[in-house]
RNA sequence: GGGCCCAUGGCUCAGUUGGUUAGAGCGUUCGGUUCACAUCCGAAAGGUCACAGGUUCAAGUCCUGUUGGGCCCACCA
């Protein structure tokens, strides 16, 4: 490591060298250590679809941040990485590409192959992902990576499956899924989309019957878009209140297309007097609304559709049909019977597939559903009673709002990647027959009609039919086991099918914070990757999983709190009989330049790796905790800088949705050179020749300014640090200037860790920003400049130098870790041994250092105001400076009017006024008079004058203590309305009523002063 | 339709339980090459705190409504 920082800083090489250093070095990991506290953070597991952007930047930065910190506060701080299988997401992506690549759909090449496909894209995105963590400096204990599809999450999956099931939350019902004819799948609701289609708006009627079946000449009318549902048609509801048909509720009419008849009922949730006709046909098995109000009056679910969209057998004549054509011929049908009242167009919003991009059918089909009712109950209470916490707290309201509901959980998906639903089934006619395909599990029947299984299948296999069996044709197992126990070989050799479906995403993903941890496994610790060996083994125990369950803090985006946080929760309580995490810190959401939120399907998302490119990952990290609030979400316009000139193109909207279209890849014109260039976008890859312009965001100056800033400032440091020696430094030692550092540092470091500690990152690296920049650069190493050139003071000066540079390099390593670690080693070759009451070695790597807790009592509130006023006074004197406009190398002179006190405390830092603003303090004290042709100034309880013969305009000087004065004038004049004011002198409180008259006196003091100036200029 | 959030100088955002003169960074203007930094230093200009009511001695801050924007959920015969 070279003694001396380099003059400017290299982010990229620091960031290559120092995430290799903390890898080798294993400072990232963590393992159980009973002698200190844990302090766990379980990542929000990004999906393999795709590469990071910014989102997942923010995110892993805040994590970071806290992990760093907590570590250097002495916590085992374990961050644990890991991905997501993201079941539909990444199945789409494969099949999309495959489709348009090769124009396969999964059905022309097998789920096998197809799930082959899939794992060697998670490879590809998995490294790209977990790298992309890296180069944002995550220290992540990368030997614990997971995968939601890995062997120790399925187990955990399987395990928490039979459990539910033997718990009796595991039930199988129908449920209405967005059906792609197309494509023959069903498809998540995040996968359709709306477009308004042009269509129809027939209104037609039914016949009602008596009881006979004999048609009684009344009618009912209603209105429809979708004529074809009327062959699974159950009911004809209307709202009970409405007079036009309470005579006609409970009667029968029949449906003339297919002689079927169905009674009127009432249901006010279903029917709206004022829509339509007031009536409404009902068909449970083909759309939402009649679906749930099917369930609510005990309808029979009538499917009509086959998988591929044609009409089934229930649609007697019309079985075979497509369901278009099949719409025509019931519509012609009804018209022949007189049964069509009228025909409107319409413009109809309608589901489509994204994928198919074809209309949606609802069909009603057999699912997976977990009973919530008790499980979202605990996960109510839990956020409830406290032990789960939320930052910032509303967010509470989303969560318990959304568990209350107690909806129950769907977790089956007709997908091929993913966890396989560990049921097997067979379809038998009678108990006999049931307790014969038993029989190799050495099934008998209990005298209370439950099965008993020979005892090696106990938790490993069990019946949903028990108790009771034969109520119904078919017999359900679940089995607990992966193929090597080979009861899954014994079931199918048994002639049980297992279901097709796999687990929804959300069901692993829920098990995530004690899944990784090695649970259900108690006795052994997780493997560790590349079958490192594991430290921290204890005969009989996972250490691991008692260790570091609960986690600390979860840290996510808000959009997931239903899907994800509630059920980690939920799963948390049922496995492990705890909470998976104490707080759950909701961050801010970016957004582009437009207000958009970022993703795939928009075309904005950005990619991180870019930005730091350009910004170094430090200037990105510490910009976006800057960002980090508790209110607003992020917005992040960015532009599009051209390779060829380097002006910067503000995206649009436009750019964010230009797309190839089968032709040639689209490119921007530069309008500074004129010249095109592409760009990065999800759509397409830039031609391998193309000038390609990279993103870039002015708000990143914001941190790459201050890394500079923070570079330089150590660079200055270190060029002055030759002989340093490492010493104890006495108080009698200390300088002014230290003792105000010193007093600031304490309390910026005091700050900063209050504010992580609430989870407010926007002000932590206010803090932190300012105390750098505006209190040690700004005035201390400008004050120490004379000193580190003077022998006699050198020494002291160095010391305390070394020891706040040492304090600041730990306050910001959180934030900026690469450039602090640099640093760090350099200041580590300079003053190997640092510290002020008794030097000690430095650690190797300030990411190990502590996190400095400095002593209360330095904190000097008196010096720091002293400070003030010189600072102030300094501050008057530039001001002077600029204002008339006088050459910055010319030597001023200052008379301060004030009290002898105050006069003693400018006069001992006489060298202060001339080293810092070029001027001497000629004299101070309260019978100074303000010397002819002065420029002057107030600070309320000291007067300056700046004698500037020749060089001041009389009347420019008068009209600027004019302007002052009345600005005065008017401050006073609000604090006086408000003392008459007797309604404010009765009800304030005391302290206010004398803040005010406190601010008062000062103003009016400052006003006589300035008052006086105005009387001597006018002389 | 229900819920949550946002609206503060040209831009992006702070503003603690209502209480002195509403702040910062960028941008703008003016002035600066003495050996840390022009990714810098010094100075200045720039805001009726979206709109309308209300509560209060006192409102950027609390309440109601309006407008505009974002997100989540539900729904559209």
């Amino acid at each position: 490591m070279s003694t001396e920082l380099a003059r400017t800083y290299d982010a990229s090489a620091a960031q290559t060298r120092w995430v290799q250093h903390w890898l080798d070095r294993g400072y990232c990991n963590a393992d159980p250590d009973p002698a200190r506290q844990p302090h766990t953070i379980m990542i929000p597991l990004p999906n393999v679809t795709g590469a990071l952007h910014m989102g997942h930047c923010l995110n892993g930065t805040i994590q970071d941040l806290l992990t760093r910190w907590r570590r250097m506060q002495g916590r085992v701080a374990l961050w644990m990485p890991g991905t997501d299988h993201a079941g539909i997401a990444t199945q789409a992506v494969v099949e999309r590409r495959m489709l348009e690549e090769e124009g396969k759909t999964r059905h022309d090449i097998g789920r096998d192959a197809l799930v082959q496909r899939i794992w060697k894209w998670k490879n590809e995105y998995e490294a790209r992902i977990l790298n992309q963590l890296k180069q944002i400096g995550s220290s992540c204990d990368w030997r614990r990576v997971r995968f939601t599809l890995d062997e120790v999450c399925s187990r955990a999956v399987r395990r928490t499956f039979f459990r539910m099931f033997c718990d009796g939350l595991v039930y199988r019902g129908k449920r209405l899924v967005n059906w792609d004819t197309y494509l023959q799948t069903a498809v998540a609701d995040d996968e359709v989309f709306h477009e308004d289609v042009a269509g129809h708006f027939w209104t037609m009627n039914y016949p009602v019957v008596d009881s006979s079946g004999k048609p009684t000449g009344e009618r009912i009318s209603f209105s429809t878009t979708r004529p074809e549902t009327m062959l699974g048609d159950a009911a004809v509801c209307v709202h009970p209140a409405d007079e036009r048909y309470t005579s006609l509720i409970g009667r029968t009419v029949i449906i003339p297309v297919i002689g079927r008849s169905i009674p009127i009922i009432a249901d006010p949730l279903l029917a709206d007097r004022n829509l339509g006709t007031g009536a409404v046909k009902v068909t449970p098995a083909h759309d939402p609304n009649d679906y749930a109000c099917g369930l609510r009056n005990g309808l029979p679910m009538i499917n009509i559709l086959n998988p591929d969209g044609t009409i089934n057998e229930n649609g007697g004549e019309f079985a075979g049909l497509d369901r278009m054509e099949a719409r025509k011929r019931v519509v012609a049908r009804m018209e022949s019977l007189g049964h069509l009242e009228k025909v409107e167009d319409r413009i109809i919003p309608l589901m489509h597939s994204d994928r198919s991009k074809t209309a949606i059918e609802p069909f009603l089909s057999d699912q997976w559903f977990i009973r919530m009712d008790k499980l979202a109950q605990d996960a109510i209470t839990a956020v409830e009673d406290g032990r789960v916490r939320f930052f910032p707290q509303r967010y509470a309201k989303t969560y318990i709002d959304w568990l209350a509901e107690k909806r129950d959980w769907c977790i089956s998906r007709q997908l091929w990647w993913g966890h396989r639903i560990p049921v097997w089934s067979i379809r038998t006619s009678n108990s006999s027959e049931q307790l014969a395909a038993l029989a190799g599990f050495g099934a008998t029947l209990r005298p209370d009609g439950t099965i008993q299984l020979a005892p090696e299948y106990n938790g490993r296999l069990a019946a949903l039919l028990a108790p009771g069996l034969a109520a119904g044709e078919e017999l359900i197992l679940c089995c607990v086991d992966a193929g090597q126990e080979h009861i899954e070989q014994q079931l199918a050799a048994a002639g049980f099918e297992q279901d097709p479906d796999v687990l929804d995403t959300w069901f692993s993903s829920a098990l995530w914070p004690h899944a990784t941890l090695g649970w259900p496994d108690r006795q052994h610790n997780p493997p560790l990757a590349d079958s490192a060996p594991d430290p921290a083994a204890a005969p009989g125990e996972n250490r691991v999983l008692s260790y570091f369950y609960p986690g600390s803090v979860l840290v996510t985006s808000r959009d997931i709190i239903t899907l994800w946080v509630a059920r980690m929760v939920l799963t948390g309580l049922y496995n492990m009989g705890d909470v998976p995490f104490h707080h759950v810190y909701i961050h801010p959401k970016i957004l582009d330049g437009m207000g958009q939120t970022m993703s795939k399907s928009k075309g904005n998302g950005v990619d991180p790796l870019e930005l730091i490119e350009k910004y170094g990952t430090d200037a990105v990290r510490f910009t976006i905790a800057s960002l980090c609030g508790e209110t607003q979400d992020v917005r992040l316009p960015v532009g599009y800088e051209c390779p060829h000139c380097q002006a910067v193109t503000p995206q649009t909207k436009e750019h964010q949705e230009m797309k190839p279209l089968g032709g040639p890849n689209p490119s921007i014109r530069c309008a500074k050179c004129k010249k095109s260039f592409q760009f990065p976008s999800p759509w397409f890859t830039p031609d391998p020749d193309a000038a390609v312009a990279r993103i870039v965001s002015e708000r990143f100056d914001y941190g790459r300014n201050f890394c500079n800033k923070l570079w330089n400032a150590c660079r200055f440091a270190f060029l002055n640090l030759e002989g340093y020696s490492p010493q104890p430094v006495t108080a009698a030692e200390l300088q002014v200037e230290d003792r105000w550092v010193l007093s600031r540092l304490a309390s910026a470091a005091r700050e900063v860790t209050t504010l992580l500690d609430r989870y407010h990152f926007d002000q932590a690296t206010k803090a932190v920003r300012e105390f750098t920049w505006n209190e040690f650069c700004d005035w201390y190493l400008e004050m120490l400049k004379p000193r580190l050139r003077n022998p006699e003071s050198r020494g002291t000066a160095q010391r305390v130098l070394v020891f706040v540079v040492d304090s600041l390099l730990r306050l910001l390593h959180p934030f900026a870790p690469f450039i602090t670690e640099e640093i760090w080693h350099t200041l580590n070759e300079l003053a190997p041994l640092r510290g002020l009451d008794q030097p000690t070695p430095a650690v190797e790597s300030v990411m190990t250092a502590a996190w400095p807790q400095l002593p209360t009592q330095w904190i000097d509130d008196a010096l720091e105001r002293r400070f003030e006023r010189l600072q102030q006074t300094i501050n008057a004197v530039r001001n002077v400076r600029s204002v008339y406009n006088i050459a910055p190398g010319a030597q001023l002179k200052l008379f301060m009017r004030c009290t002898p006190d105050v006069a003693a405390q400018l006069e001992a830092v006489t060298e202060q006024f001339d080293f810092l603003s070029k001027t001497m303090l000629e004299a101070a004290g309260l019978d100074i008079k303000r010397p002819a042709g002065s420029a002057s100034f107030s600070l309320g309880d000291a007067d300056g004058y700046i004698p500037l013969e020749g060089l001041i305009d009389r009347q420019a000087e008068l009209a600027r203590q004019t302007k002052e004065a009345e600005k005065l004038r008017g401050f006073i004049r609000g604090h006086e309305a408000k003392l008459a004011n007797p309604g404010f002198m009765a009800k304030a409180p005391e302290k206010v009523v004398n803040e005010i008259q406190e601010t008062l006196a000062g103003l009016r003091a400052q006003l006589t002063s300035v008052e006086r100036m105005v009387a001597e200029l006018s002389e």
